[in-house]
DNA sequence: TCGGATAGTCAACAAATGTTTACTGAAATT
DNA sequence: AATTTCAGTAAACATTTGTTGACTATCCGA
């Protein structure tokens, strides 16, 4: 690449991690100003201008990049899934080293995915609707999930997604200070999906079995 | 009460509702002033120290506040619960037509759950525990239930806790536009906890049976 | 090699913020 | 009736904020 885009690309680089670094201090995005990212970054405010538009465009690019990170490993994980048995514990595992080695991007999905930015918001919740979307499909080619219908399986991959991602502050945390939870985040999760998918296998449809009326 | 002190609480209040009506318009905690409230609340920016030592410590009131109403839902849900049939549907209708009547203070349970101001976020997540806790108690009543340890009806209630919270958004949302959503929330997370109760119920430990291999 | 494009600097601006100090007047206490 | 208490006011403060315009130095294409 020409050294003269090269550069900008590093500025913008730095511009988004000082932000990701800003944050690890604990507070949100909508917390954070324009000026003490560029005082993060090493450079004066007005080369923000340079680069982004305000701070919610600059927290699309975020939403954007840590999507890449979230597209990467679901993509290990569907490949994983095609593999024979334990493909819950395995795509859990591939998905939280992904988290691990992109902590600070997760960090701010989970924590901006209803926080203060309403662009950024949106943002996040349409990834959500992606993900959501293409784990239907591969549940869909499931043979122990053949029972259910579209609306089944569409709820179903819904509550899997928020039930990993409502996870992920608990790993994250886990991550950093080992003794927070009462149990390791990472077989909770596995736990967790595990209830979810033998509830779906013996799914009877909406009104249930006389057995299935809780 | 006295007209001293009703006055003093009449205006504290008037401070808390103003918040919750500022974050109405989309926005977070952490994106509100000091001044932004007083200004909505009508005062002047110095009355705001005869209520609260700063923003956050209204931020800690709102919490307690908004868990109050929680508490009283949950409680009724609990009660609830005690009746045969259908405990889950009766459940999720109550405890969200008190989401519906205290739309504002759900909001921002949901939005600051994982947001800006890490005194706020703590004591939300202690909320959690604690109703985590509580429904683990009632879980560990269930005779459907009897065949899960300690650990299973721990991970199983915050689990469920999650996913009941993990979809105040959507709830919350489609109580204002009723047509984002693809379905109606409410059936949805209904269908979405019969899910994981049902496979609770065939839950044949973590190393589960050999049709139990995902 | 020249001339334009441009990433980043510098300085300045109006506006908004959190906080303090002294005050006022009505309610509470004595 | 006299005095204290205190919720709310008024004005001022030092900072910080977002944004702008003119500049500088460097890289790029001609």
């Amino acid at each position: 690449m020409l050294p003269r885009a090269e550069k900008k690309l590093q500025t913008r680089h730095t511009l988004l991690q000082s932000t990701l670094d800003l944050m690890d201090g604990g507070r949100g995005f909508c917390g954070l100003s324009l000026r003490e990212v560029t005082r993060q970054a090493g450079v004066v405010p007005a080369a923000f201008y340079r680069h982004f538009e305000d701070m919610d465009q600059l927290g699309l690019a975020l939403v954007q990049e840590s999507t890449q990170s979230l597209l990467t490993a679901i993509r290990q994980v569907r490949h994983n899934e095609l593999e024979v048995g334990g493909a819950i514990d395995a795509s859990v595992r591939i998905f939280l080293d992904h988290v691990e080695a992109n902590r600070q991007h997760f960090m701010f999905l989970a924590r901006e995915q209803f926080g203060g930015s309403s662009l950024v918001r949106q943002a996040i919740t349409n990834v959500y609707r992606q993900f959501s979307n293409d784990l239907m499909a591969d549940l869909a080619d499931m043979s122990r999930l053949k029972h259910l219908d579209r609306e089944d399986l569409a709820i179903l991959s819904d509550l899997l997604i928020k039930a990993v991602f409502s996870s992920l502050p608990d790993v994250l945390d886990h991550l950093e200070s080992p003794a927070t939870a009462p149990f390791d985040p990472q077989s909770a999760l596995v736990h967790k999906l595990r209830f979810i998918m033998i509830g779906a296998k013996h799914w009877l449809g909406i009104r249930g079995g006389k057995d299935q009326r809780l």
